[in-house]
DNA sequence: AAGACGAAAGTGGTTGA
DNA sequence: TCAACAACTTTCGTCTT
C-alpha cells in the first residue's frame, strides 16, 4: 500500500466528510463515531468494547470476565496478535517433525511481516519501547505512559515523524502529557532521559502541540513543588510551608510572568528556613534547573513582600 | 571555606510594528 | 521579519558566617 493510500484512509477516518471538522467524539455505548461541529454521524454500529453484562461490584465483573490482557497503547498492535513461540516444540514440549519445523518456520515468518507491514506499524515497534522506557525512568505511571502512546501515535498519523527523529517526537510526546497533567518535570529532566536534546525537544514539543490543537495551561509554581521537595529529602511541613508562601504570593500577584520553576525554587528555599531544615540556595537550584540568581532574585521579592525575616538559626 | 550577594554581560523567547 | 524587551543565565569579585 503506498503511503498516500494509507493517509486518504486516515483522512477518511478522522475527518468529518461534511465539514472537515477534526473535532469527533466517540460514543462507545451507542456505537457511533460523530462530529462536534456539525452533529453529523460519521460511523454507526461499531463494535461497543464493553462487557455485554451489567455488572453490581468489582468483584462481580472480575469473576464474569471472560477476556484475557487488557488492550493497551504501549504495545504497537495493541496488545492483539498471535505470538508464534520460537522453540520447535509441540504442546507437550516433543520436538516436531522436520516437516512440522519447516512450516512454523514460514509461518513465523509471515508473522513477523505481517505484524510490522507497513511503516507506521515499524515505527511504533520502536518508539513504544522508548516511551516505556523513559517514562520508567521519571517514573511516570502506566496510565499516564498510555496517554503519552496516545499522543504518539496521533502525531505518527498526522505524519509529524517524517524528517524528525523517533526518539525527538517520544521525548515531546511524553513532555507534552506531563505538561497537561501538570506532572511537574521540567524540559531538563525529560530531555536528560532521553538523549534529545532540548532544543530540538522544544521544537517537537511545539509542532505537536500545535498540530493536534493541544492547548496546556501555563504551569503554576504549584505543580512542581511536591518534587523539588522530595528531592530535598525535606518534611511534609516544609511543604505546607511553601504552599502557603505560594499562596500568598498569588494574592500580590508576584507569580504571572515570572518562570514557574523559580518560584517554586525560592519559596521552598524560604520555607526550609522558616521550618528549621535549611537547603543552601545551590542545592534548591540544582533540583529546580534554575540558578541560584534566579532563586536570590526571587526569594528577595517575596520575602520583602510577605515580610518574613530570613536571619534566624 | 562555604554560602550568600549583586553587578554586568549574554541568551532565548515573546511581542508588536 | 525585525527590533525592543523582560526574564533568566553565566560569570566573577566581594562580603558574611
Amino acid at each position: 500500500m503506498s503511503i498516500e493510500e494509507e493517509e486518504q484512509i486516515f483522512e477518511h477516518n478522522t475527518k468529518c466528510r461534511e465539514c472537515g471538522s477534526r473535532n469527533l467524539v466517540t460514543d462507545d455505548g451507542r456505537g457511533e463515531v460523530s462530529c462536534v461541529d456539525c452533529g453529523l454521524v460519521i460511523e454507526e454500529n461499531k463494535i461497543d468494547p464493553g462487557a455485554e453484562w451489567r455488572v453490581f461490584s468489582p468483584e462481580q465483573g472480575d469473576s464474569m470476565a471472560r477476556t484475557g490482557a487488557p488492550s493497551t497503547q504501549l504495545i504497537h498492535d495493541k496488545g492483539l496478535s498471535t505470538e508464534i513461540d520460537w522453540q520447535n516444540r509441540d504442546y507437550s514440549g516433543r520436538a516436531l517433525s522436520n516437516q512440522n519445523r519447516m512450516q512454523y518456520h514460514r509461518m513465523r515468518k509471515w508473522q513477523r511481516r505481517a505484524r510490522s507491514s507497513n511503516t507506521h506499524e515499524r515505527n511504533l515497534t520502536t518508539a513504544l519501547p522508548e516511551i516505556s522506557r523513559i517514562c520508567s525512568k521519571l517514573g511516570m505511571s502506566k496510565s499516564v505512559q498510555q496517554e503519552v502512546a496516545v499522543v504518539y501515535r496521533k502525531s505518527l498519523e498526522r505524519g509529524l515523524t517524517r524528517g524528525r527523529s523517533i526518539d525527538a517526537l517520544v521525548a515531546a510526546s511524553i513532555y507534552l502529557v506531563c505538561n497537561m497533567n501538570k506532572l511537574g518535570r521540567t524540559l531538563d529532566e525529560v530531555s536528560e532521559s532521553s538523549r534529545v536534546g532540548r532544543k530540538e525537544l522544544t521544537r517537537c514539543y511545539k509542532i505537536i502541540k500545535k498540530e493536534l490543537g493541544i492547548r496546556i495551561k501555563v504551569n503554576h509554581p504549584r505543580d512542581f513543588i511536591q518534587g523539588f521537595v522530595s528531592k530535598l529529602g525535606l518534611p511534609p511541613e516544609t511543604l505546607t510551608k511553601t504552599a502557603e508562601i505560594l499562596d500568598q504570593a498569588e494574592r500580590l500577584e508576584l507569580i504571572d510572568g515570572k518562570s514557574p520553576t523559580g518560584v517554586a525554587a525560592a519559596a521552598i528555599y524560604i520555607a526550609s528556613h522558616l521550618t528549621n531544615r535549611i537547603r543552601t540556595q545551590r542545592e534548591v537550584a540544582d533540583v529546580s534547573s534554575v540558578t541560584e540568581v534566579t532563586i536570590r532574585n526571587r526569594y528577595k521579592e517575596l520575602a520583602d513582600a510577605l515580610n518574613i525575616e530570613m536571619h534566624q538559626k
